[in-house]
DNA sequence: GCATAACTGGAGTGGCCTATCCAGATATTC
DNA sequence: GAATATCTGGATAGGCCACTCCAGTTATGC
């Protein structure tokens, strides 16, 4: 039987885990963490052997938002509102918490379910890409693996500026979205490789 | 008078740090570089008490490019032309080298000639907007403090993909040049302020 | 070729990191 | 309320970090 306080404690852990990366980042020092949730080290580490259990934990939530939000996207009647729609939250997303910016351009293969949902993302998110290029509002050229290098920039971007002008990211993704229409589009370098984008997304 | 071995010592500091930079980034440690440069980790610390005098030694060539760049891109007849390829070649720049990419969005306060050369390029660059935006070329409501932006979001793109996928970053170029002409431009939302997102470049 | 100023690298310090160990504390069960 | 299974946190180890100290080495000027 696992004894009350210990659920207690876990809980403390992931609370205080949820305000470190966000204030830090994912690299976050679990003795960190542990001194913000008043718990020992050995707990903390007990608890979540490897890092990447921890973050899948704390950012299980945010990554079905993630889903989710491309699922309503979707389910928007107007193809290239539900697209735009899709970006802009995601972005959005990515903007509320440093950590979770890091979570969507990186890979946790040690937690799959966590990993589940955003294979339902990147399913939805491709969807929503013919729809939107069928509709002949998503440029052509457009390829589903060209949102993973937009959530690296915005990555960078929020990484830079969400303390002294947290409101960047918006004029970003301002610009992206206008590159993306399909009217007047001018031609695009090859896209990048799916697989080698994936590899570069793996942990170090 | 100084000494020639110790002379001999600095380049060699010099050249192994240049190696580690580019391989891992800003953050390379002092040990490593000595390590690399076959030279005490007393050595290193005398020549460069301060990373951040290191890094101005070793990249002030490439500053210099990238200011000779904006600059160039200034000299040529076509304005809208000459924007685009300062905005490519600033970004190849970039790409060129990890270290480098994350240089062009940090601040060293301590090496004033190394911000000398940043402070040039971005006077050129203003000159170089307006004149895109006086023929029509470039959307009126970009301003030269996007360029940081872009540079940021290089920069997020390229530590992300620059091993195994060492071509994304043109396809974000193409993107961002198609968003800045002025032909079918879209409202953005508000810029971000100067003084904001240089602070937000200061070092931590 | 010697005296000396200039320079060297290794050893040592203190800090923070992950990770493990274990004697003691505590919730639970009966 | 005693027995026990469960859980705890401090101590500890080993690694890497920036940084300092100093006895010994080496280039240079005469």
């Amino acid at each position: 039987m696992t004894r009350a306080d210990a659920v207690r404690n876990r809980e403390r852990i992931i609370s205080a885990a949820a305000l470190a990366f966000a204030d830090l980042g994912l690299d976050a020092s679990m003795n960190e963490i542990a001194r913000r949730a008043g718990v020992g080290i050995a707990t903390t580490l007990r608890n979540f052997a490897h890092r990447d259990e921890l973050i899948a934990t704390v950012f299980s939530d945010r990554m079905r938002r993630y889903a989710d939000i491309t699922e309503a996207a979707a389910a928007r009647p107007d193809p290239w509102q539900g697209f735009q729609q899709c970006v802009t939250e995601v972005f959005e997303l990515q903007a509320s918490d440093r950590g979770f910016s890091q979570v969507l351009i990186g890979s946790f293969p040690a937690a799959p379910a966590f990993e589940a949902e955003r294979a339902r993302a990147y399913r939805t998110f491709d969807a929503l890409t013919r729809r939107a290029q069928a509709a002949g509002k998503l440029r052509a050229d457009f390829v589903p693996n060209d949102m993973p290098l937009m959530l690296m920039a915005n990555a960078g971007v929020i990484s830079h500026t969400i303390d002294q002008a947290p409101g960047a990211w918006r004029r970003l993704t301002a610009y992206f979205l206008q590159s993306l229409s399909a009217e007047h589009a001018q031609p695009l370098p090859a896209p990048v490789p799916t697989r080698r984008l994936y590899l570069s997304m793996t942990k170090t």
